[in-house]
DNA sequence: GACCAGGCACATC
DNA sequence: GATGTGCATGGT
Protein backbone atom coordinates (compact mmCIF):
# COMPACT_ATOMS: atom_id res chain seq x y z
CA UNK A 1 0.00 0.00 0.00
CA UNK A 2 1.71 3.51 -0.78
CA UNK A 3 1.47 6.45 1.26
CA UNK A 4 -0.84 8.01 -1.46
CA UNK A 5 -3.43 5.14 -0.67
CA UNK A 6 -2.77 5.52 3.03
CA UNK A 7 -3.58 8.84 2.72
CA UNK A 8 -6.71 8.49 0.26
CA UNK A 9 -7.72 5.93 2.77
CA UNK A 10 -8.18 8.31 5.56
CA UNK A 11 -9.72 11.01 3.66
CA UNK A 12 -12.75 8.45 2.41
CA UNK A 13 -12.80 7.55 6.10
CA UNK A 14 -12.96 11.12 7.39
CA UNK A 15 -15.43 12.22 4.52
CA UNK A 16 -17.59 9.40 5.03
CA UNK A 17 -17.92 9.87 8.45
CA UNK A 18 -18.43 13.39 8.19
CA UNK A 19 -19.40 14.85 4.92
CA UNK A 20 -18.61 18.10 3.35
CA UNK A 21 -17.01 20.33 5.58
CA UNK A 22 -17.63 23.61 3.43
CA UNK A 23 -14.67 25.20 4.17
CA UNK A 24 -13.50 28.27 4.97
CA UNK A 25 -16.41 29.28 7.31
CA UNK A 26 -16.61 32.53 5.38
CA UNK A 27 -18.02 34.65 2.86
CA UNK A 28 -16.03 37.55 1.28
CA UNK A 29 -11.81 37.37 1.24
CA UNK A 30 -11.41 39.97 3.98
CA UNK A 31 -13.20 37.58 6.36
CA UNK A 32 -11.47 34.31 5.26
CA UNK A 33 -8.52 36.59 5.92
CA UNK A 34 -9.79 37.68 9.32
CA UNK A 35 -10.78 34.44 10.49
CA UNK A 36 -7.50 32.63 9.68
CA UNK A 37 -5.22 35.89 11.79
CA UNK A 38 -7.96 35.37 14.54
CA UNK A 39 -7.79 31.56 15.14
CA UNK A 40 -4.51 31.18 15.66
CA UNK A 41 -3.77 29.10 18.77
CA UNK A 42 -7.67 30.00 19.25
CA UNK A 43 -10.89 27.62 18.99
CA UNK A 44 -13.21 28.33 15.97
CA UNK A 45 -16.27 28.84 18.44
CA UNK A 46 -14.44 32.11 20.11
CA UNK A 47 -13.22 33.75 16.46
CA UNK A 48 -17.37 33.39 15.66
CA UNK A 49 -18.25 35.84 18.33
CA UNK A 50 -15.37 38.42 17.57
CA UNK A 51 -16.50 37.93 13.31
CA UNK A 52 -20.33 38.69 14.54
CA UNK A 53 -19.06 41.76 16.63
CA UNK A 54 -17.43 42.98 13.07
CA UNK A 55 -20.22 42.41 10.97
CA UNK A 56 -22.75 44.19 13.92
CA UNK A 57 -20.76 47.19 13.56
CA UNK A 58 -19.95 47.05 9.86
CA UNK A 59 -16.10 46.77 10.24
CA UNK A 60 -15.35 43.66 8.49
CA UNK A 61 -14.09 45.67 5.34
CA UNK A 62 -10.42 46.64 4.29
CA UNK A 63 -11.89 50.07 4.31
CA UNK A 64 -12.84 50.20 7.95
CA UNK A 65 -9.79 47.93 9.18
CA UNK A 66 -7.76 50.78 7.71
CA UNK A 67 -9.07 53.26 8.92
CA UNK A 68 -9.84 51.80 12.28
CA UNK A 69 -7.55 52.67 15.11
CA UNK A 70 -5.42 49.56 16.77
CA UNK A 71 -7.32 50.40 20.17
CA UNK A 72 -10.43 50.04 18.70
CA UNK A 73 -9.88 47.21 16.58
CA UNK A 74 -8.70 45.15 19.77
CA UNK A 75 -12.14 46.54 21.72
CA UNK A 76 -14.30 44.58 18.68
CA UNK A 77 -11.89 41.18 18.62
CA UNK A 78 -11.82 40.57 22.71
CA UNK A 79 -13.86 37.28 22.32
CA UNK A 80 -10.95 35.91 20.17
CA UNK A 81 -8.19 36.44 22.69
CA UNK A 82 -4.93 37.60 22.38
CA UNK A 83 -6.55 40.84 21.17
CA UNK A 84 -4.23 43.42 21.07
CA UNK A 85 -1.83 41.16 19.34
CA UNK A 86 -4.47 39.85 16.88
CA UNK A 87 -5.25 43.33 16.38
CA UNK A 88 -1.48 44.74 15.37
CA UNK A 89 -1.47 41.23 13.18
CA UNK A 90 -4.93 42.32 11.12
CA UNK A 91 -3.57 46.03 11.21
CA UNK A 92 0.07 44.78 9.77
CA UNK A 93 -1.98 42.58 6.79
CA UNK A 94 -4.70 45.41 5.92
CA UNK A 95 -1.21 48.24 6.09
CA UNK A 96 0.57 46.14 3.97
CA UNK A 97 -2.45 45.75 1.31
CA UNK A 98 -2.69 49.72 1.28
CA UNK A 99 1.27 50.10 0.51
CA UNK A 100 1.60 47.46 -1.90
CA UNK A 101 -1.35 46.39 -3.92
CA UNK A 102 -3.65 49.79 -3.50
CA UNK A 103 -5.48 48.32 -0.61
CA UNK A 104 -7.39 46.40 -3.16
CA UNK A 105 -7.42 42.47 -2.04
CA UNK A 106 -8.33 41.41 -5.77
CA UNK A 107 -4.48 42.88 -7.02
CA UNK A 108 -3.06 39.95 -5.03
CA UNK A 109 -4.92 37.30 -7.44
CA UNK A 110 -2.19 37.95 -10.18
CA UNK A 111 0.80 36.80 -8.12
CA UNK A 112 2.20 33.23 -8.54
CA UNK A 113 1.88 31.34 -5.47
CA UNK A 114 5.47 30.89 -4.56
CA UNK A 115 5.83 34.89 -4.42
CA UNK A 116 2.29 35.08 -3.06
CA UNK A 117 3.69 32.59 -0.16
CA UNK A 118 6.97 34.70 0.37
CA UNK A 119 5.09 38.17 0.52
CA UNK A 120 2.28 37.11 2.72
CA UNK A 121 5.45 35.63 5.22
CA UNK A 122 6.99 38.81 5.16
CA UNK A 123 4.21 40.60 7.32
CA UNK A 124 4.69 40.26 11.33
CA UNK A 125 2.30 38.29 12.25
CA UNK A 126 1.77 36.37 9.43
CA UNK A 127 3.28 33.30 10.21
CA UNK A 128 2.90 29.70 7.53
CA UNK A 129 -1.01 27.96 8.58
CA UNK A 130 -1.56 31.83 8.34
CA UNK A 131 -0.19 32.24 5.08
CA UNK A 132 -1.38 28.81 3.57
CA UNK A 133 -4.85 29.55 5.00
CA UNK A 134 -4.73 32.67 2.80
CA UNK A 135 -3.65 30.84 0.15
CA UNK A 136 -5.94 27.58 -0.07
CA UNK A 137 -8.85 28.58 1.32
CA UNK A 138 -8.97 32.72 0.46
CA UNK A 139 -7.19 32.34 -3.21
CA UNK A 140 -7.48 28.76 -4.24
CA UNK A 141 -3.63 27.92 -4.16
CA UNK A 142 -2.79 24.40 -4.33
CA UNK A 143 -0.80 24.45 -0.32
CA UNK A 144 -1.62 21.86 2.00
CA UNK A 145 -2.48 23.76 5.01
CA UNK A 146 -0.67 22.18 8.24
CA UNK A 147 -2.00 23.10 12.03
CA UNK A 148 -1.61 21.30 15.12
CA UNK A 149 -4.19 18.77 14.24
CA UNK A 150 -2.98 17.41 10.88
CA UNK A 151 0.92 17.02 12.48
CA UNK A 152 -0.65 15.52 15.62
CA UNK A 153 -2.72 12.36 13.62
CA UNK A 154 -0.01 12.19 10.92
CA UNK A 155 2.64 11.58 13.35
CA UNK A 156 -0.04 9.09 15.72
CA UNK A 157 -0.48 7.23 12.76
CA UNK A 158 3.10 6.81 11.90
CA UNK A 159 2.47 8.71 8.46
CA UNK A 160 5.96 11.22 9.45
CA UNK A 161 8.68 10.74 11.90
CA UNK A 162 8.15 12.26 15.22
CA UNK A 163 9.77 15.67 15.04
CA UNK A 164 8.74 16.24 11.48
CA UNK A 165 8.23 20.40 11.17
CA UNK A 166 5.95 22.42 9.59
CA UNK A 167 7.61 22.67 5.35
CA UNK A 168 8.40 18.57 6.12
CA UNK A 169 4.56 17.53 6.54
CA UNK A 170 3.59 20.37 4.30
CA UNK A 171 5.55 18.09 1.38
CA UNK A 172 4.59 14.93 2.88
CA UNK A 173 1.29 15.59 1.94
CA UNK A 174 1.63 17.93 -1.03
CA UNK A 175 4.14 15.16 -2.56
CA UNK A 176 1.76 11.83 -1.88
CA UNK A 177 -1.51 13.94 -2.99
CA UNK A 178 -2.68 15.29 -6.67
CA UNK A 179 -2.04 18.53 -6.82
CA UNK A 180 -5.90 19.33 -5.89
CA UNK A 181 -7.47 22.58 -4.43
CA UNK A 182 -11.02 20.37 -3.95
CA UNK A 183 -9.43 17.84 -2.30
CA UNK A 184 -6.66 20.40 0.06
CA UNK A 185 -9.73 21.74 0.95
CA UNK A 186 -11.55 19.24 2.02
CA UNK A 187 -8.53 17.19 3.52
CA UNK A 188 -7.18 19.74 5.89
CA UNK A 189 -10.92 20.55 6.85
CA UNK A 190 -11.79 16.85 8.12
CA UNK A 191 -9.10 16.70 9.89
CA UNK A 192 -9.72 19.65 12.13
CA UNK A 193 -13.06 18.21 12.36
CA UNK A 194 -11.32 14.78 13.72
CA UNK A 195 -8.96 17.11 15.98
CA UNK A 196 -11.47 19.10 17.45
CA UNK A 197 -13.52 15.94 18.33
CA UNK A 198 -11.34 12.92 18.74
CA UNK A 199 -7.68 13.61 18.08
CA UNK A 200 -7.37 15.44 21.55
CA UNK A 201 -3.99 15.53 23.53
CA UNK A 202 -5.96 12.93 25.49
CA UNK A 203 -7.99 10.81 22.82
CA UNK A 204 -11.13 9.59 22.20
CA UNK A 205 -9.98 5.93 20.06
CA UNK A 206 -12.72 3.60 20.91
CA UNK A 207 -15.08 6.16 19.19
CA UNK A 208 -12.67 7.70 16.54
CA UNK A 209 -13.69 6.67 12.51
CA UNK A 210 -9.64 5.98 12.04
CA UNK A 211 -9.64 3.40 15.19
CA UNK A 212 -9.14 0.44 12.71
CA UNK A 213 -5.75 2.11 11.16
CA UNK A 214 -2.40 1.20 12.88
CA UNK A 215 -1.83 4.40 15.72
CA UNK A 216 0.15 5.43 18.83
CA UNK A 217 -1.39 7.66 21.64
CA UNK A 218 1.90 8.45 22.96
CA UNK A 219 4.04 10.43 20.52
CA UNK A 220 3.31 13.96 20.77
CA UNK A 221 3.70 16.94 18.27
CA UNK A 222 5.64 19.97 18.99
C1' DG B 1 -10.18 24.95 38.65
C1' DA B 2 -7.42 22.63 35.19
C1' DC B 3 -7.02 21.83 30.49
C1' DC B 4 -7.37 23.02 25.80
C1' DA B 5 -7.84 25.83 21.53
C1' DG B 6 -7.34 25.68 13.44
C1' DG B 7 0.15 30.32 16.08
C1' DC B 8 3.51 33.64 16.08
C1' DA B 9 7.45 36.53 17.29
C1' DC B 10 11.13 37.09 20.08
C1' DA B 11 14.87 36.03 23.52
C1' DT B 12 18.40 33.07 24.69
C1' DC B 13 21.55 29.43 24.33
C1' DG C 1 18.81 25.33 14.71
C1' DA C 2 16.48 23.96 18.91
C1' DT C 3 14.01 25.37 22.98
C1' DG C 4 11.26 28.44 26.15
C1' DT C 5 7.93 32.22 26.93
C1' DG C 6 4.17 35.77 26.55
C1' DC C 7 -0.07 36.58 24.63
C1' DA C 8 -6.07 35.94 26.66
C1' DT C 9 -10.80 34.62 25.96
C1' DG C 10 -14.26 31.04 26.52
C1' DG C 11 -15.93 26.07 26.37
C1' DT C 12 -15.65 21.48 28.62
Amino acid sequence: MTTHDKLMEIYQLLFDKFGPQHWWPGDTTIEIITGAILTQNTSWTNVEKAIKKLKETNTLSTEKLYQLETPQLALLIKSAGYYNIKANRLKNFINWLYENYDGDLSNLESLDTDSFRTELLSIKGTGRETADSILLYAYDRPIFVIDAYTARITVRHELVEPGADYEQLRDFFEYNLPQDVKLYNEFHALLVRLGNEFCKPKPKCSECPLEKLPHKLEIEYH
